[in-house]
DNA sequence: AAAAATACGGAACAATCGTTCCTGAATTAG
DNA sequence: CTAATTCAGGAACGATTGTTCCGTATTTTT
């Protein structure tokens, strides 16, 4: 007996991902969420709590979605090294030809929330956990199959992988756009594995 | 025939960068500002004209005093590498006792303002310029002093030291509190050198 | 047809925002 | 002393913040 959702709720929260990883928690202000989601002041409060929970939901969603991708490539990876080495090329040109730079949304809420909201630190904090698991799994799998080289332990090059991953979003959001840059940093990180 | 200054203007930016560093910001009310700076509205507004231009000119101080440290540190050093490690060490010692832990004020301007602020984009690119030349400079004295390896162009050594200095900030101010994990990030980012 | 649920637009809320202004006291130099 | 300047305190500004609520139209199920 009662009408049927008329907007998608995961949809919705793509597009609140989109304005808050842009413009940043505090940054986006109730209106602009009525406009980007194109949904009314009433259906949002409703469908998603208030603007906090609504954050949180959307972090949530990202991380899922981010950690999906690389689990996936890297699992099905017959060549680890290759693939972590086409990961941080896909980063670089995301950073190179987005208009508008957003660099990580992880990184980004990580910086301006985490040390003031106990939730916000708990997902970041979670999400490093399950990449540096990733990361270290892919590199033992790939140092197993003698594609990356076993001097340092694999935990040591999944934590120090990440470490420039992190860093190289953080260029991104500043703006960087010399390619040159980008490529210097991911030679060096190779060149460790 | 005037009543002279009460109070120091570069202790009170001092204390700006304090609040700034720690809240961000869109994080940072002017009622904090007139708090934490012990002055009062009037003399605030009058001294640094808007919130705005206080936050400015707290970050140019922040990038001014960070930079010296650095810059003097590598160019009175006789073990460019030894000092380097001080400086990743010393980076590491403050994410871990920091009750409060900030990260990098540069750091977290970057993304949380670069993009939204044309003046701040400014000086977060020279910023990088200024501590891609100095770590450049040492990293080159290193190698003609044969403490650093010549496998890797300097540049490219010096971007690769300063995106790992980053991700560290990034980590601290995501509340990282195992110094495991810092301590293999510079394992591994000093195996390359 | 009736009832239940959903969506919408917009008015309205109190709170907070950054900022300006006023008053009066304090301190300095001429 | 006088004039000039700086301080603190607080009232007040309009704007914007996040949020709630109301009225109404729409759509679905019984």
């Amino acid at each position: 007996m009662a009408r049927t959702k008329e907007f998608n709720e995961d949809q919705a929260l793509d597009k609140a991902i989109e304005i808050f990883w842009h413009k940043g928690y505090n940054g986006t202000s109730a209106q602009d969420l009525v406009t980007h989601l194109g949904l009314s002041r009433s259906s949002l409060y409703d469908t998603f709590g208030d603007k906090q929970q609504l954050f949180t939901k959307s972090l949530q969603r990202y991380q899922q979605q981010a950690q999906d991708a690389v689990k996936e490539l890297l699992e099905k990876s017959e060549n680890v090294k290759e693939t972590l080495q086409a990961i941080f090329k896909q980063a670089v040109i995301e950073s190179l030809e987005d208009r508008i730079t957003k660099g990580c949304f992880m990184v980004n809420s990580s910086v301006e929330l985490a040390m003031h909201d106990e939730e916000i630190a708990k997902i970041v904090k979670s999400n490093s956990q399950t990449m540096e698991e990733v990361f270290t799994n892919a590199v033992q799998k790939g140092q197993e199959a003698g594609h990356i080289s076993k001097q340092l332990d694999a935990k040591v090059l999944a934590r120090f992988i990440f470490n420039n991953y992190s860093g190289i979003r953080v260029l991104a959001r500043a703006g960087e756009r010399n390619k040159e840059v980008y490529d210097d940093i991911v030679k060096a990180v190779f060149s460790v594995l």
